[in-house]
DNA sequence: CCGTCGCGTCGAACCAGTTCGACAAAGGAA
DNA sequence: TTCCTTTGTCGAACTGGTTCGACGCGACGG
């Protein structure tokens, strides 16, 4: 294999001078820089990624730890990954992708090896086990997920607060006052989701301010339980007009359940999800939906964590928490109850 | 940071002792063995990745390259990206993703900066670009997914030709004479995705010889369009009995299309699709499909890479293409035509 | 009692870069 | 002309592992 000493011999040079007309950390000769990169073309010369990483204790590479958890909708962790992975090649960095039960293990292992100059967590649990190893690496790290405690990393997730107030708020004011909220199922949430306490909370609390009958259920993630789940929610509760689903196997599930049932949206009742967009085009999904945001995220993350690498005086920066505002993608799936109709135009 | 050094000053040996007790390749005193480890433990000691790489020229990473296109069900390339990923860690690989728009510059920059000591390609395309420069690198590669040259290289493909057998069959079998296969969009098969073209013509071969008619066609991969596609088929074809859908939007469509016309599988269209496992349960998908084994896929491919990376004897036997045989998922969503039901009855 | 063998250990070289300090040559000022 | 500075280059050291050759020491056979 070809090296920088091949490179500065054909040049003339000596090693030192060829690298430093490669990275022209100290200024070279105008003669010397062409020398040295007609022998770089001519030679076909590329560093060696694993010299250069001993060299500069810098390896180019982010690592990115995603859970993969049987109950859970996989096609949304992969905008994550994508974002994260496409941000991080824009800023000249590699993603060391880890997707390993044991997300412990795998942390400590690339952090103590020195395979990667920053970490991404995906998928954070309320009490992730992975924090405390990834507070005490020496690599920065950001999160995609809020945890319970944020200290010494950067943290990056979706209001859901602001997601639930948004939905219940939309309800409300289209004159909605009977409102049910399907969301995941409770060990979901025993596993770490918060963020599924944190949208009910928010949304009870906007439907208690707006005079709104809230009703909460959990749901199956998986088919087809959820659909019979749905179809004996909504027998059960005749009287509701609006439903609110942070579950995404049931926004999957629900056009045929509601069509079994000659129901339609908006007409019979209101849809509002909590997905992506990407999910809502791939399955040509009728219903309103609170977006997740996950490209943005993903490369909120990716840049915090690399400006912690490159630039020394960041090092020593407060750590951030930022949630970001949902946006809330309207489908027409929602508009006024339908009792509300024939009395208004009576 | 803890080097070979402290362990082997903590333990009372020389480097290369502390490196041989820790890696076994030269036999070390029971007494040395765990004063070492002793050692290692107390300090907290993990060898440095980048000076491996530099002294064994191996990185135990593997590099899985994986396309992106806006038109293609990106769901499905999840399922191949955690085959490859969970089966590198059985085997005590890392992976290093790379998602780039250019994959061919992506591909020449780590393999040649020897950031991995192995290579899988998803998403091969017929002429693809990024063969030839996996081909002259230094490390192994293995591709999931046909080329129409495959020197060089191990090859993973679906059989595409057995499953386009294999559906017509089915439908035969079951009496149908008028069948339509709904491909995916011609700009699809122009980007490279011959295995479009494979499973039809084995399908079109196949009809032929049962004495079935069978159309075929394009549609969109994009919602709402394929929905109204589908309307237009079945509007001017109405003698077709027999649906193949090796189109994931059009999967996804259908539950409504069939359900608007009032339509039942298999009572009055039999279906069967060509896609995986995994979509069809997080849609609930009800129609019977030949599965797209990205799992076995994703796996095989690593394994042979692994293998040539660290068999040396390997390195130099001959290069495999293997089609695997697909697997008919039935979901009941086939039977007998309709109008032959009465004309046996009668 | 001496030569040989082999086990266990050590020192040194090597992998391929980067970076620091030194130094020669050239240019400008006194 | 001499001194000082600047500019460009070089040699050597360093990163942290692995691995080769050599060597000391104890056991064993002759």
């Amino acid at each position: 294999m070809v090296n920088i000493g091949d490179v500065a011999r054909m040049a003339g040079v000596s090693r030192s001078t060829a690298s430093y007309a490669l990275s022209g950390k100290r200024p070279t000769s105008p003669d010397v820089q062409a020398r040295v990169a007609a022998a770089v073309q001519e030679l076909g010369y590329t560093p060696n990624a694993g010299a250069r990483a001993l060299a500069t204790a810098q390896t180019r590479v982010i690592g990115l730890l995603a859970q993969f958890y049987e109950d859970e909708f996989a096609p949304a962790m992969l905008q994550y990954i994508l974002a994260v992975s496409n941000t991080a090649r824009e800023l000249g960095y590699d993603v060391l992708l880890v997707t390993e039960e044991s997300g412990v293990q795998a942390l400590r292992r690339i952090t103590d090896s020195r395979m990667v100059d920053g970490i991404v967590l995906l998928n954070v649990a309320e009490d992730d086990q992975r924090l405390p190893v990834l507070r005490d690496a020496a690599q920065p790290g950001a999160l995609v997920g809020l945890p319970g405690d944020c200290t010494g990393v950067d943290v990056f997730d979706l209001s859901f607060e602001e997601a639930g107030r948004l939905m219940v708020d939309h309800l409300a004011d289209l004159g909605h006052r009977d409102v049910l909220l399907v969301s995941q199922p409770e060990h979901v949430i025993e596993r770490g989701g918060a963020y599924v306490w944190r949208l009910q909370n928010a949304a009870v609390a906007a439907a208690a301010e707006r005079g709104v009958r809230l009703l909460t259920t959990f749901a199956s993630t998986h088919q087809p339980e959820v659909g019979a789940e749905l179809h004996g929610l909504l027998d059960a509760h005749p009287e509701v007009t609006g439903l609110l689903v942070h579950n995404e196997a049931a926004v999957a599930a629900l056009p045929s359940v509601m069509h079994a049932r000659g129901m339609e949206a908006p007409r019979d009742l209101s849809v509002i999800g909590r997905y992506s967009d990407e999910f809502a085009r791939t399955f040509s999904l009728p219903y309103s939906s609170v977006e997740s945001a996950a490209d943005l995220l993903g490369a909120m993350a990716v840049r915090h964590v690399v400006r912690r690498i490159e630039v020394a005086a960041a090092r020593d920066e407060p750590y951030v928490v930022e949630l970001v505002a949902p946006r809330l993608v309207d489908r027409g799936s929602t508009g006024v109850p339908p009792h509300v109709v024939p009395a208004a135009g009576a």
